[in-house]
DNA sequence: AAAAATTTTTAGGCTCGTCTAAAAAATATA
DNA sequence: TATATTTTTTAGACGAGCCTAAAAATTTTT
């Protein structure tokens, strides 16, 4: 049985390997984790004995294979929750993170499982994070961001690619969130920047890095001329 | 802030006080929580010193403003998530103690009123236990018992009154859960036993006992007779 | 390759929540 | 009222998870 605190360390772990590929060095989870290379040391300690990962001295930290399952199934309860969260508590983008790294912690199969039922077995989390299923299989999103949408052309809010507490609330500052409908207007040549009507209401000019971080769900062509 | 620890010892005293009216003595929290009672002395005197209660040496504990509302905010939201557990993931009676017991130290205000605007304001849980509202609130139950039912008369389930886990178990066994129609057939003079119809399909007897542990909605007499 | 800088580990200590054993106080019994 | 019993508190210890400071190992620089 894992403490939340075991389970976070695993989190930051598992996280490092997966965009690195490579084996985590103590100063990258210390510095992740908000807490010092000794303490790391100790608990890395704790969770080799455990047998959830491998550890060098002086080289770094893997995952066992059984530390990747206990890694992903967090991932899993982390997303699903988050999902519930936005769908259906109406938080917004920027409030989620914390709640479902508490809720994360709670201690039941069944009750993830009958999440994920409830929420109809979502692929990807709000923030557009895919959400393994039961047997551990990420889906691989093939969702365009809206730099991708052609002049003309249009798309649904899904979800977003980065989700740092300021970008998310820079979004919504602009009225961008889930579902909201978006049609492209202009591209501009220089700078790449986006003029995009909102909803079919509001129009509001992007940046080309914020067009880069929000996913959308393209409309098929039949819909895509905006109704003025 | 408060431990998880903490919360659970504080819940403990306010049920005790609930029940009995008096200051709590170190050995019946020591019962109640599985623990010693020298390890109850330790926690006493942290949440004295926390002002959450009052201890005076050798006499017994109570509970200052400060730690009833807090206790009360717990009560609060376990109940909530029994009720989310039970009307949305479908979770049987027996199985929503031990999860709502983690959900409740969830910290966040905002997602307790949430929740509780998603659940639109439930009054009781699924268990029969009152939800104090925002304000510590209770709404006085006036539901009536199985045992209150007249022969000829029936009603809904609602809630149970008797939460071990023995209880919850064996009413599963006999088909009775939340949204069950019972009908009163015969009620017998010697022992109290109860003929009832469930769902106009299934004649079971309960006994005096069982009536007097589950709540029901009674039906208005315009609806009151059996339909065969 | 030797010195310097960096990274990692060890050593020792702190708090929280727990324990057992013993002392102190309160209550019950003779 | 003196003694016995029960209850409560104190004292001391332990593991988990954290810290700082210092030692050890590795990597970089010269």
């Amino acid at each position: 049985m894992l403490s939340s605190t075991e389970e976070n360390y695993l989190k930051s772990i598992y996280k490092s390997i997966e965009t690195t590929q490579k084996a985590v060095n103590t100063n990258t989870i210390a510095a992740e984790m908000g807490t010092t290379a000794a303490s790391v040391t100790d608990m890395i300690k704790r969770l080799a004995e455990k047998e959830y990962v491998l550890h060098q001295k002086y080289y770094g930290v893997l995952l066992t294979e059984k530390g990747n399952e206990a890694a992903k199934t967090l991932i899993r309860k982390q997303r699903l929750w988050k999902v519930f969260l936005v769908e259906w508590l109406h938080f917004s983008w920027d409030e989620v993170n914390e709640l479902a790294e508490q809720l994360e912690h709670i201690r039941s199969e069944e009750l993830t499982n009958r999440l994920d039922v409830f929420l109809n077995h979502p692929k990807f989390d709000p923030l557009g994070e895919a959400i393994p299923d039961i047997e551990g299989i990420f889906t691989e999103r093939k969702q365009l961001l809206i730099s991708d949408l052609a002049i003309d052309s249009g798309g649904m809010i899904v979800a977003v690619k980065n989700d740092t507490s300021i970008f998310l609330q820079e979004l919504a500052a602009l009225d961008l969130s889930i579902g909201t409908r978006i049609d492209v207007l202009e591209i501009s040549p220089t700078d790449g920047s986006i003029k995009v009507i909102l909803d079919n209401e509001k129009e509001i000019l992007l940046s080309k890095k914020m067009g880069e971080n929000v996913f959308v769900k393209p409309f098929h062509s039949r819909n895509r001329h905006i109704v003025y």
